[in-house]
RNA sequence: GGAGGGGUUCCCGAGUGGUCAAAGGGAACAGACUGUAAAUCUGUCGGCAGCGCCUUCGGAGGUUCAAAUCCUCCCCCCUCCA
């Protein structure tokens, strides 16, 4: 077992905030001397469970408690899943059946066991206890801050100041994620640094109702392949930890010179040393930054899918991108053979374009090819048989098999 | 409850009767250059078998030869006062 000082390096290693280290300092203290675990917290939205490169920031931190003998508590917001994070954009959510909740659970479960070790990781929803408060339990709850409190959050700050809408609602949200704290008796809880305001709610709950505050971890939000969002499923700037190796291969390289770093940081096992030698590498020259990228590229593939695959992806990786050949696992599809059929009307059809006038522009653009030849004539008909393969702009392609009706 | 301001194409934002498929910026996409990096340059950016036609400016009606622009009703947002 390591010595204190040691867990908490391993702990702090990566976080932003930890509020309260001393307090970390004497519950993990009595947790080794009485020889109960602690108990970790980490809230998750209840939508669509397409887990990405972000959480995993997160996951990682969650398994390092796990590696200390803690335990996880998985937390899915279904019910906080219909107030609706009032974090960042506000979408309208639509709500979710038991159903759906039931089939994102166990999604969940599929992709975070990539990471945490299921025999110590509880996945509880906060359904069921917060179900259970009623009106009266709510107001009460409402009671307990004051709108100045509320305010001081930097999100409805500015909202306020800028006469965007806030809805009450939105107010109970942080309230009610720190009450799932007092539920649980959490002992810590991690977040996003963005969560850190609901994050420290949870401490003022606790404290009001007579239990021991949790410890607040605020883990870094990781950019997504934009480089200046946050990584996320609505901005389609992620790199989801269920997609191919090429995909994942891909999306890495492609990232930018100054976030591949930033990813180094947050997501490699690579130690701080060695990411700092790659970096003093590439800044003298002797290294070249595509070959660092690459050395990312292959240790994140590896990870969600294998060692082999990762290779694979590089291969496959250079084939399309440095010869301009063709990946390996190219999409396909049946069309009914008929007439001649006009190109840009087939390029609507397999997906690649969303309309036909789009489909003209790519053509008039320079930016298709049939077969491998470009095709320049916005008119061009191609005969309906055999197999074709279209090719437009650099990464969208697709296999089209004629069938006879 | 009262007074005022506002809702424009993915986003921001101009546009107050025809010259508006709607300025400008951002994002995005394509091409060149590369390392599928960055930066830069060029082009595209509602739909249609395209020099023309069709559908868009919160919603529904109306005025007009002509409406994003004017009128009526409705919905939504913001500010100030109470």
């Amino acid at each position: 077992m390591p010595t204190i000082d040691e867990q908490i390096a391993l702990i702090e290693r990566g976080c932003v905030d930890c509020i309260a280290r001393d307090e970390l300092v004497s519950k993990l203290q009595r947790s080794e001397s009485t020889g109960v675990p602690l108990r970790i917290k980490a809230g998750f939205d209840p939508t669509a469970p397409d887990l990405h490169l972000g959480h995993t920031v997160l996951l990682q931190k969650l398994k390092h408690f796990q590696d200390l003998g803690h335990d996880i508590y998985f937390l899915i917001g279904d019910f906080t899943g219909m107030i609706g994070d009032p974090t960042g954009k506000s979408e309208t959510r639509k709500a979710l059946t038991r159903e759906d909740v039931a089939r994102n659970a166990e999604s969940y479960k599929e992709q975070v066991f990539k990471i945490l070790d299921p025999e110590r990781t509880r996945v509880v929803f906060n359904s069921e206890w917060l179900g259970a408060l009623n009106s009266f339990d709510m107001i009460r709850l409402a009671s307990e801050l004051t709108v100045a409190r509320m305010l001081e959050r930097e999100d409805f700050k500015v909202r306020f100041r800028e006469g965007s809408p806030i809805s009450i609602h939105e107010f109970l949200y942080p309230l009610i994620q720190g009450y799932d704290s007092v539920a649980l008796e959490a002992d810590v809880e991690l977040g996003g640094t963005d969560q850190l305001f609901n994050l420290l709610m949870g401490r003022d709950l606790q404290r009001s109702r007579g239990q021991e505050p949790q410890v607040v971890l605020t883990l870094p939000l990781l950019e997504g392949l934009d480089g200046v969002n946050k990584m996320s499923k609505s901005l389609g700037n992620y790199i989801g930890i269920t997609e191919s190796a090429n995909d994942i291969y891909g999306k890495v390289l492609s990232v930018s010179d100054t976030l591949m770093f930033r990813y180094f940081d947050l997501l490699s096992d690579l130690s701080r040393e060695e990411i700092a030698s790659l970096r003093q590498g590439m800044e003298s020259g002797e290294l070249h930054p595509k070959a660092v990228k690459q050395q990312l590229a292959r240790e994140l593939t590896a990870r969600f899918s294998s060692t082999e695959e990762a290779v694979r992806a590089e291969v496959n990786f250079d084939q399309v991108f440095k010869k301009g050949g063709v990946p390996d696992d190219l999409p396909e599809m049946t069309l009914e053979a008929g007439e001649a059929v006009w190109l840009p009307q087939l390029l609507v059809d397999a997906e690649l374009v969303k309309s036909t006038s789009d489909g003209r522009r790519m053509i008039k653009q320079n930016a298709v090819s049939v077969d491998g030849e470009k095709i320049t004539d916005m008119a061009a008909k191609i005969a309906p048989e055999g197999e074709v393969l279209l090719k437009v702009g650099k990464l969208r392609y697709c296999k089209v098999q004629f069938a006879k009706p």
